[in-house]
DNA sequence: GCATATTTGTCCGTATGTATA
DNA sequence: CTATACATACGGACAAATATG
C-alpha cells in the first residue's frame, strides 16, 4: 500500500511530524494556495481529501484544517457532505472585486501624505513586468501587475487594508486562469502602470485618482466581456 | 465524571449530529463569536480545548476547526502547542483599524449614487442607539454605533468590503471590553451618528465626509488613549 | 535545573449521514 | 430504489511541547 509520494504536488518539507515553526495544516494550505494560483488546481476541480491527504502523507484531519484556511480565503468552497472545489467566481464576484478595488485604490491615492510618495516598491513590480513581457512570459506580467497594485495599497500603510486585497487580487488569479488569454489581458496595462507610476512621482495625486480611476474601470469592463463568454462556453459548450 | 452540560456556553442547537443546514464546527464557531461579541470570554483568556468541547459535547477535531474559523477572523490567536486565546489588540492594531476605517468609509460616502441616498439602515441603526442610551443599556448603545458604520460601508454595495468591514468592528469590540467605560465612549456619538445621517438626507456628499473623517479622527484619538492606559495597567498592575 | 502533569499536535478507525450513479 | 462513494463527526491513541511543582 504505497502512499503516493507527494512529488507530483511539490511535497512537505520533512518526513517529521513537527519541526517547522509553522504548523503542518498551514504548511499544506501554502502547498495548496501555490497549486491554485498557478493554475495547477483549475477552477472548478474537487480536491479529494483522500488523494491530496496520501500525495502529501498527512492525515485527512489535518488537510481538512488545511482547505478551512483555504476556504476562508475563497480560494476554495466547501458544499456540505460534497467536499471542497477550486472556486468558480460568477461574474458578479469579478465585479465586486473591482468595485472594492476602486474604493480602495483610489482611497489610497487620495490620502497619501506627501509628496514625494515612497515609489520604489511600484517601480520594482513595473519594471519586473516590462521584464517579463520582453521575455515572453506572459503569466510573470501577470504576477507582476498584481504585485503593482498590492504595493500600490501598502503606500496606505495598513496590514488590514493590505490583506484585503492580498485576497481579492488572489480571486482574480482564479478569473485569469479561466479565460487565459494572458497577452491581451495584461500587455495593455504595462505602459499605463508605468504611467500611474510617472503621475505619483510628480506628485499628482488628483491626477493620479482619476487615471487610476479611469484604468480599473476599463480593466473591469474588458475583463468581464471575455470572463462571461468563457463562463458561457463552460456550462454550455 | 458526567460531561458539563452546555448550558452555560449556550449550547448547540439540538442532539442530532446534523440537520441544520450548517456544519458543527461553523455553528460552534457561531457560539463562541457571541460569546467573545459580548464578552464573556474576555481577551487574553485561554480556550481550553477540553473544557469547550465537553460543555459543548463536540470532539477535538471539530472544535478544533472552529478555533481555526475564528483565528482567522483575527478573534482568537493560535499559538503553537500553546492552544488558542482570545486576541488582545495591541495599540497598533486600534490604530491600523481606524485606518482602514477612514480609508473605507471615507471612500464609500465620496463614491455614493444619488442622491438621494438610502439610509433606512443608517436610520434605524441611530434610533436603536438613542432608545437604547434612554434606557442606560450601554453595550446597546455600542452595538448601535457598531451597526451604524456597517449600514454605510453597505452602501458602497460590495460584499468583499461589507466583510471586510465587519471583521474589522468585531475586533474593535475587543478593545472596548478591555476598557470598559461604554457610556464615556459611546455617548458622544450619539448626536454624530445622527448629524451624519441628518448630512447625508440632505444630498451633501463632500460635508459629510469632511464630518465624518473628524469623526473618526476624535473617535481613534480618544479611544487610544483610554486604550493604552488600561493596557499598561494590565501588563504592570 | 529536574521530574512530572497537563495540554496540544497529529493520526487512525469507525459509524453515520448525504449525494449521486 | 438500491448501491456506492464520500464527507462528517466522534473517540481513542501516542508523540511532542509546555507548564507546574
Amino acid at each position: 500500500m504505497g502512499t503516493t509520494s507527494g512529488a507530483e504536488l511539490g511535497g512537505l518539507a520533512d518526513d517529521r511530524p513537527l519541526l517547522g515553526r509553522t504548523s503542518t495544516a498551514e504548511r499544506v494550505a501554502d502547498i495548496l494556495r501555490s497549486r491554485i494560483a498557478e493554475g495547477y488546481f483549475q477552477p472548478g476541480e474537487r480536491l479529494s481529501e483522500e488523494t491530496i491527504g496520501k500525495a502529501l502523507a498527512v492525515s485527512r484531519n489535518t488537510l481538512r484544517e488545511a482547505f478551512r484556511l483555504l476556504t476562508h480565503e475563497r480560494l476554495l468552497v466547501h458544499e456540505l457532505n460534497r467536499g471542497v472545489f477550486v472556486r468558480v467566481l460568477a461574474v458578479e464576484d469579478v465585479e465586486d472585486i473591482y468595485r472594492t478595488r476602486r474604493l480602495i485604490e483610489c482611497a489610497v491615492v487620495r490620502g497619501l501624505d506627501g509628496p514625494p510618495f515612497p515609489v520604489d516598491g511600484l517601480e520594482k513590480a513595473v519594471s519586473r513586468g516590462e521584464r517579463a513581457a520582453r521575455e515572453g512570459i506572459w503569466k510573470g506580467v501577470s504576477t507582476a501587475n498584481i504585485h503593482f497594485h498590492r504595493e500600490l495599497v501598502a503606500l496606505a500603510g495598513s496590514a488590514r487594508t493590505d490583506e484585503l486585497m492580498r485576497g481579492v487580487l488572489a480571486e482574480l488569479r482564479l478569473v485569469f486562469h479561466v479565460v487565459d488569454d494572458p497577452r491581451g489581458l495584461h500587455e495593455p496595462y504595462l505602459v499605463r502602470n508605468r504611467q500611474l507610476l510617472e503621475s505619483l512621482r510628480s506628485g499628482d495625486r488628483e491626477g493620479t485618482e482619476r487615471m487610476l480611476a479611469k484604468y480599473l474601470d476599463d480593466s473591469r469592463e474588458r475583463l468581464v466581456e471575455v470572463y462571461a463568454g468563457a463562463v458561457a462556453d463552460d456550462t454550455a459548450p
